[in-house]
DNA sequence: AAGCTGACTCGCT
DNA sequence: GAGCGAGCCAGCT
């Protein structure tokens, strides 16, 4: 796992908007690799992040991150399923578009001239 | 080197 | 909508 690529995942989830949601795959496809790296990039380097605004395509965590997550989700007006689930990824999904392009800004911005991905 | 594991996803039932 | 299986890539034993 390159550490480059370690720091452009995590400034990605430092891009989404507060209230909105993105799934681990949607991030892998930015950054061009597969949903569980994204994941393994979180689990290691995932604190000083807002992860909790990164969940599994169903709005999920594993059930450890869940209560941890819960809280900032309530903070942050992003509504949660019943049953005590996750959150409910569909009414908050963030605009891929646009954070892919702040994305970009933010790599370009802190490696001038190398080749990402 | 071979196998297991995981903060994943997708298609089928 | 929930349960299952297969595919997935990196890192660790």
């Amino acid at each position: 796992m390159d550490e480059r690529l370690v720091e452009i995942v995590l400034r990605a989830v430092d891009l989404i908007p507060p209230g909105r949601v993105v799934a681990y795959g949607d991030l892998g496809r930015l950054v061009g690799i597969g949903p569980r790296q994204v994941g393994a990039v979180m689990s290691r380097h995932g604190d000083g992040t807002s992860w909790w605004r990164v969940t599994d395509a169903a709005g999920n965590l594993a059930p450890a991150l869940l209560e941890r997550a819960r809280p900032h989700w309530l903070e942050e007006g992003i509504r949660v399923k019943a049953g005590g689930g996750g959150c409910r990824i569909a009414d908050h999904r963030a605009n891929l578009e646009q954070l892919a392009r702040e994305w970009e800004t933010a790599v370009a911005d802190m490696s001038p001239g190398g080749s990402v991905v």
